[in-house]
DNA sequence: CGACACCTTGAAGAGGTTCAAGAAATGTGG
DNA sequence: CCACATTTCTTGAACCTCTTCAAGGTGTCG
């Protein structure tokens, strides 16, 4: 089991600068190390918790792509959100100490549980754990208010290329290619995401494809010309 | 001094309920008092903080209706989210220690400053405010999950439906009538959070009317039938 | 290799936007 | 306190973007 152990270390990830606080010292670093009570594997296609569910732990992504989806009485879907490894989902359930969303992986997936009592116990003595649990609620705010924006006040073709803009920059951060992706998630998915129909994504593509704006090859896509996405998202200001 | 430290005092307030953890021994209540610094008046119309300003607090709002907007460079405008009293505002600017959105009055109200540090001192030592701090902020995400479903996938009318009763209930849950109630927002500014143009929320408004489920002149609105805006919301299921 | 899920494209249609004009309410200054 | 300016709201008509419905093509996985 020490193995195990060792396996599990935040102290030797090499997703921590993504998911846990940085600049720590030593003693903090090994304290860090008890907030990760197990990982766990999750199959491309099942889920990692289910709105209704107890809330019992955040989860880091360690391996893999998930979306986040809410779902009404009356059957309506809305993707809230995809995300990928080095961060961390299941915020959603603190509240009501019960999950509101459901967590599904895009592709074979690895999370580390991280017990939400540790995570309080642990944040109240190391003040920068604290700050960061803190943050990463605050950057969750803020992405949503981005979103709200996108799905407000913008026309098809802007969310589509805001879309791809923030998943190229997010992969770049991660250390891929800032030009190539592999999308984890249908047309629907991304339509249910950014508020349209999966006729009008696919469209939407087609459109960047003629523009050489986008290579499109099903789910490859090529990022031909980065400037002009950004032109559409932001059509008053040149660049 | 003695007056003013009386009356900024937490333990005194009666919206303690709403804003603060319930349920805190004697001891704990005393050290809340120090969280708020200062109140702070905010006139109609101006802001309690802008977009780019350096963040330093969280706002508990003890009288007056405020809105939150983020602005884009090319002058989009979305508005995120209304607040009433006894709600919290500002934690979108703990990520980068800077606000990303403007918060404006829409009424003469008044807030406390809570600055952030102490937040975090005392949530170190009271576990039942560190735990409703977690709370708060998890409450906004799943808030705002709420918004993404009304944007990504309801019509125009759905949308007002929801969010006449979204109004409603927390009115309600401030001792207010669960019918009658006075819009503090133009339909300029319901229709940005809404996603829609204001001549489509003034019609929306106008058919309800037509349909009596609700009674509206100009800001003075009166829920006739809340059953029939609930059906309208989520057709499927008949309640 | 065949079944199934996913993607693309076309054509018709609906819901919401845009533009425009006038009415009602609100605020301001004399 | 009233008159005027300004903001806000309502309503109509034409238009446009996105949706809906439909069919066929492409890729993937057991």
């Amino acid at each position: 089991m020490l193995k195990d152990t060792i396996n599990i270390a935040c102290s030797n990830c090499n997703l921590r600068e993504l998911c846990m606080p940085i600049g720590l010292g030593a003693d903090d670093l090994v304290r860090l190390d008890d907030l990760v009570a197990a990982r766990r594997p999750v199959k491309r296609g099942s889920s990692l918790f289910r709105a209704g569910e107890k809330f019992t732990s955040l989860y880091a992504i360690r391996v893999g792509f998930f979306k986040t989806c809410v779902t009404t009485e009356d059957g309506r879907d809305q993707v809230t959100g995809f995300q990928m490894a080095g961060e961390v989902i299941g915020l959603d359930g603190i509240v009501n100490e019960q999950h509101t969303c459901n967590a599904i992986a895009l592709e074979d997936a690895e999370v580390c549980v991280m017990p939400f009592d540790r995570i309080e116990e642990i944040s109240r003595e190391v003040v920068a754990l604290q700050r960061h649990v803190h943050k990463i609620m605050s950057r969750e705010i803020v992405r949503e208010h981005g979103v709200m924006l996108l799905l407000g006040s913008m026309r098809a073709e802007e969310r589509l290329a805001a879309f791809l803009l923030n998943l190229i920059q997010r992969l770049q951060a991660r250390g891929f290619s800032r030009s190539d992706l592999v999308l984890r998630m249908t047309r629907e998915e991304i339509g249910s995401y950014l508020g349209m129909k999966l006729e009008t994504v696919s469209r939407t593509f087609s459109r960047f494809s003629e523009d050489g704006i986008v290579e499109v090859n099903q789910r490859h896509i090529v990022i031909r010309d980065a400037e002009a996405l950004r032109r559409v998202v932001n059509p008053q200001v040149c660049h």
